[in-house]
RNA sequence: GGCCCGUUGGUCAAGCGGUUAAGACGUAGGCCUCUCACGCCUGAAACAAGGGUUCGAUUCCCUUACGGGUCACCA
C-alpha cells in the first residue's frame, strides 16, 4: 500500500451515539490501527443546524475515549487538515464548485423552487422517476452571465454525463455499475452558498487525505456521483467500504425510539463497554476463526475488511447478554464490587459485606441492572408462602421443614464464630448426625432466610451474609409460619 | 415505480465447485448441586423457489419471491 491509511468517523452531533454509528467508528478505527501508521480522524458534520444538540460533541468525545477508539486528528487534535468541524469549513467549498463549472462538470442553475416542484409533480404524475430536467445546463454563456450579473439566486448542480455508465469498486460489495441516465444532476452548492452534504463530503474527504471511506450502505447509491466528482477534479478515488445496517428485526433498523439503539442506553442498563464493543464488532463482521471474545488489541490484530458481511445483521440482545456475562465473570471480585456498588446502594440499606455479596453474584449476573431484584431479600424478608418449603427433589414439605428449622436453630444459636466455614461445618455435622440428605436441612434454611424461590447462593452463604442475629430471627419467623 | 444491493438453523455466522454444511448465542434433555446460576455432556434446528452451466452446485449465470437502500437547496 503506497499511502498510509487514513480513515475518518464523521458523526452528526445529534445527542446520542447510535450503535450502528459506533460500529462504523469501530471499523474505521480498526482499519486505521491494523495498518502501519494508520490515522483515525474525527470530523463533526454539523451543517444541519436544526438537528444540532447542545453537548452532543462532548458526548462523542466521551464515548470514543470510553471505548478506547481514540482519534488521532479531530477538532481537539489538529493534524493539519482542519478545521474538523464542518460548519467551520463552510467557506471552503464554493471555489471547488466553481472549479467544477469551469471544467464542465457542473453548471449554474437558476430554477426556483416553484419550477422544481412543478417539474416533480408532472414527473410523479406520469410515473417517471423525479429528476432534474437539465434545463439550466442548456443555458448559453450570455444568459448565465446576465442572470449572474443581475443577481438571480442560483445553485450549482453536478453535470452527469447523458450517456454511458459509471462503475466503482466497493471492498464489501464488489464492482457496481450504474447507467448514468439514472443519476440526477444534484445540487452541489446551495443558494446560500453552502455545500450540500454530498458535495462537502467529497471535498472534505479529499482535503483530509482520507484513503478509506467507511460508511453505511445508504450511501451506496450516491457513490457513483461521488466518483464522477473525484474524476472531474482529477483526484484519487478512495477505497469504499460500505456497511449494511444493524437491524432491530428483519424489517426495522435499530432506532432511537425503541430506546435501545444507543451506546448510552446499554451502559445505563449495566452493560460493560468492552462487551458492547466486542459484540458489535461481531455484528456484521467475522474474523473467520472461532474466536469470539476479543480485546481491542486482539480485534486490531484480527480485523480485515474481507470479513465484513453484505447483509444486514439483526441485533440479538440475548447474545449480548451472554457476552456481557462472560466479561463480568472475568472481572475480579474487587472490580465487580466497584461496578455493582451503585446497584448495591440502591437495593440494600443493611450493613453487609459487599465482597461477600459480590462473590455470590459475580457468576450469576448478566448485567448489573439485574442485581437489585436478586438481592431485595437482604433488607426485608417478604411475607412468603409456606408452599416454598415444599420441594419434591429435596424431599421436603412443610412438616419436614419445620422440623429442620427447629433443629437448625439451636445449632446456629450456639455458634460464636459466624463465618462461612463455621456455619457450614456446624450444619453438616447436624446433617450427619441426623443421617439425612443435605437438602433436607439446607433447603428449608435457604427458604427461611430468603423467603424466595431462587437466590444467589445457598442457605449457608445467605446466613453468613445476613449475620447471626438476622439469620436467627428469620429462622424463628419460619418456624412460626410453619406452625 | 426506476435504479442499486442482499437472502446458510430463531439470531450472529464459517463456507469461496466435490464437506457427515463449522462454531457461537438461544433452545431441549441430562450431569453437578441446599434453590438459582456457573461448569460439563448430549440433542433438535439452515443453504428462499425454479431454471440453466457443469461429471458434480450452498458456491457460477438467469428468472421469480421476499427483504433492505436510494431517488431533497437533509445528513
Amino acid at each position: 500500500m503506497a499511502n498510509k491509511v487514513r480513515t475518518r468517523f464523521a458523526p452528526s452531533p445529534t445527542g446520542y451515539m447510535h450503535i450502528g454509528n459506533l460500529r462504523t467508528a469501530l471499523y474505521a478505527w480498526l482499519l486505521a490501527r491494523s495498518s502501519d501508521e494508520g490515522t483515525f480522524i474525527l470530523r463533526i458534520e454539523d451543517t444541519d443546524q436544526e438537528r444540532y444538540v447542545e453537548g452532543a460533541v462532548d458526548l462523542i468525545y466521551k464515548t470514543l475515549a470510553d471505548t478506547g477508539l481514540v482519534h488521532d486528528e479531530g477538532p481537539d487534535k489538529d493534524g493539519g487538515c482542519g478545521p474538523y468541524i464542518q460548519s467551520e469549513r463552510r467557506g471552503m467549498y464554493k471555489k471547488y464548485a466553481e472549479e467544477l463549472v469551469e471544467k464542465g462538470a457542473a453548471y449554474y442553475c437558476f430554477c426556483d423552487k416553484d419550477r422544481l416542484e412543478e417539474l416533480r409533480a408532472i414527473q410523479t404524475a406520469s410515473k417517471v422517476p423525479p429528476k432534474y430536467d437539465g434545463h439550466c445546463s442548456r443555458l448559453s454563456k450570455e444568459e448565465i452571465q446576465e442572470k449572474l450579473a443581475s443577481g438571480v439566486p442560483y445553485v450549482i448542480r453536478q453535470k452527469i454525463p447523458q450517456e454511458g455508465t459509471t462503475s466503482f469498486h466497493d471492498e464489501v460489495f464488489g464492482d457496481i455499475t450504474v447507467e448514468n441516465s439514472t443519476l440526477d444532476d444534484n445540487i452541489l452548492l446551495k443558494a446560500d452558498g453552502l455545500p450540500t452534504y454530498n458535495f462537502a463530503n467529497v471535498i472534505d474527504d479529499h482535503l483530509m487525505g482520507i484513503t478509506h471511506v467507511i460508511r453505511g450502505s445508504e450511501y451506496l447509491s450516491s457513490t457513483p456521483k461521488y466518483n464522477l466528482l473525484y474524476e472531474a477534479f482529477g483526484w484519487e478515488i478512495p477505497k469504499y467500504i460500505h456497511c449494511s445496517p444493524v437491524m432491530k428485526d428483519a424489517q426495522k433498523k435499530l432506532s432511537k425510539r425503541e430506546g435501545d439503539a444507543s451506546y448510552e442506553d446499554f451502559i445505563n442498563k449495566g452493560y460493560l463497554k468492552d462487551a458492547i464493543i466486542n459484540y458489535i464488532a461481531l455484528l456484521g463482521w467475522s474474523p473467520g476463526t472461532e474466536q469470539e471474545i476479543f480485546t481491542l488489541d486482539e480485534l486490531v490484530a484480527a480485523f480485515d475488511v474481507s470479513g465484513i458481511s453484505k447483509s444486514p445483521a439483526i441485533f440479538d440482545v440475548n447474545k449480548l447478554n451472554w457476552m456481557n456475562a462472560e466479561y463480568i465473570r472475568k472481572l475480579t471480585i474487587e472490580e465487580f464490587t466497584e461496578k455493582a456498588m451503585p446497584y448495591y446502594k440502591q437495593a440494600v440499606k443493611r450493613d453487609v459485606d459487599y465482597n461477600l455479596l459480590s462473590a455470590l453474584l459475580h457468576d450469576r449476573t448478566e448485567k448489573f441492572s439485574d442485581i437489585p431484584e436478586n438481592i431485595d431479600f437482604i433488607d426485608t424478608l417478604c411475607d412468603y408462602d409456606t408452599e416454598l418449603y415444599v420441594n419434591k427433589k429435596m424431599k421436603t414439605n412443610e412438616e419436614v421443614s419445620k422440623d429442620a428449622l427447629e433443629k437448625i436453630l439451636p445449632v446456629l444459636e450456639g455458634l460464636t464464630d459466624w463465618t462461612h466455614d463455621a456455619i457450614h461445618d456446624a450444619l453438616f455435622a447436624l446433617i450427619e448426625s441426623l443421617g439425612v440428605k443435605n437438602g433436607v436441612i439446607l433447603f428449608p434454611l435457604r427458604v427461611a432466610v430468603s423467603g424466595k424461590k431462587f437466590t444467589p447462593g445457598g442457605g449457608v452463604e445467605i446466613a453468613e451474609l445476613l449475620g447471626k442475629e438476622e439469620t436467627i430471627a428469620r429462622i424463628k419467623k419460619g418456624i412460626e409460619k410453619l406452625a
